[in-house]
DNA sequence: TTCAGAAAAATTTTCAATATTTTTATAGAC
DNA sequence: GTCTATAAAAATATTGAAAATTTTTCTGAA
């Protein structure tokens, strides 16, 4: 449920990915935690060697930082990162978003509406049990997000919005716990969203997502 | 000399992961060739454990496919893939010069005029022997390319131009060994680019780039 | 305090062996 | 002749242990 889109066979290095990935999101490894392979053998299990495989494969994410000689760290999560993740999301999810509206079918305006309606029944199981459902509410986020820029035809874009999304995911959450979400003016905001792009109106769209990527 | 920018030291697995790239930027290995340990082992020597981090760091770049169980192969190189790359490269690159044009400083400038300045006179090698120096030349290119999004203060953007920049070179070497690269052409758009980018004129500086990036 | 060198810790790398999975080859059924 | 199921072979994935490097920490002297 945590896991990535494509049908990645549960091997024991993306077992342990997801779950380093998981502890990084949530903040059990917190930013800049130094990642010895010795203590995450105890945690995890595993061998040296697949751990070594997972945090290269997290670094490659963005979630883990591995330097030469010293190891691998989990990636710093300042202000400076955050901001760098936003400003990014926004560019290349208007773009995506662009070009699916281009090339979408019929087909991709159904699956926009599949995922809104899902992202709308988890966003009010959440604000019944904010801590129980937070994965699932982010999951549904993130496949919302995907299906926007599905139709872009651009596995390159796709894996990077990927990728920042991931990233984002910790300042997401964190802002989660600490209840500063606002959950009716976001819901409002992703209802005029789908709307726009069912009426192809791209430049509304456009601004309308910027607006919705602010964590 | 055909390394990433950071200071990463040469450890086994940055070696081997060089000289592999390296083949397949030049089509030593082929696309979609697969790649078995085994058989790398008797070509770059390391052991399999190195190899298969490094085809692993490769994957990240985009010059690898790594697919659960079933080994790694050589990234597919079809003409959707270069376009693919190419409507990319323009996005993600015009995004940085406009905001390295909006942050950038004196000493961005002088950077920007010493690499167009290597630039032009590795081109005028390449064109004397363009076998010689087709490493030097596209190296060239590529610290001419970071040198005009340096300044947006993105290192995730950054990143992505790179791993970008990697999987555009084998088709720009394809080019260059088809002899189908109008250099004249190129170099002019490049000097009207620096020159709108120190005349501050943003607008003028992203179309140029945009009609600079083909291959 | 700062510096140099020794000691300790951690990472990187290799070798070797086992378990799984995928691919290939073969024989038989329709 | 084509297809399916099974067996054999090849390749990949995983683990363990140990040697070689490198980084970090510690200690004592200037």
């Amino acid at each position: 449920m945590f896991g990535r889109q494509k049908e990645e066979s549960a091997t024991v290095v993306n077992l342990l990915a997801n779950q380093v990935r998981r502890d990084i999101s949530f903040g059990v490894l917190p930013p800049d935690t130094k990642l010895k392979i010795a203590d995450l053998r105890g945690r995890y299990g595993g061998s040296a060697h697949s751990l070594r495989e997972a945090l290269r494969l997290l670094s490659n994410e963005g979630l883990v930082e591995a330097s030469a000689q010293r190891g691998f760290r989990v990636s710093s999560a300042t202000q400076d990162d955050q901001q760098d993740i936003i400003r990014l999301r926004r560019e290349i999810e208007t773009t995506g978003l662009r070009w699916a509206m281009e090339r979408g079918d019929l087909q991709w305006e159904g699956r926009i509406m599949a995922s809104h309606h899902a992202l709308k029944a988890i966003t009010a199981q959440l604000q019944q049990d904010p801590t129980e459902f937070a994965l699932d509410w982010d999951e549904a986020n993130r496949q919302f997000h995907i299906c926007l820029i599905e139709a872009s035809r651009s596995p390159r874009l796709m894996e990077i919005q990927n990728s920042l999304f991931e990233q984002s995911r910790r300042f997401r959450l964190a802002a989660l716990r600490e209840d500063v979400l606002d959950f009716d003016h976001t819901l409002s905001l992703v209802d005029k969203l789908v709307a726009a792009i069912l009426a192809k109106q791209q430049e509304e769209a456009v601004s309308l997502l910027q607006q919705l990527i602010i964590h």
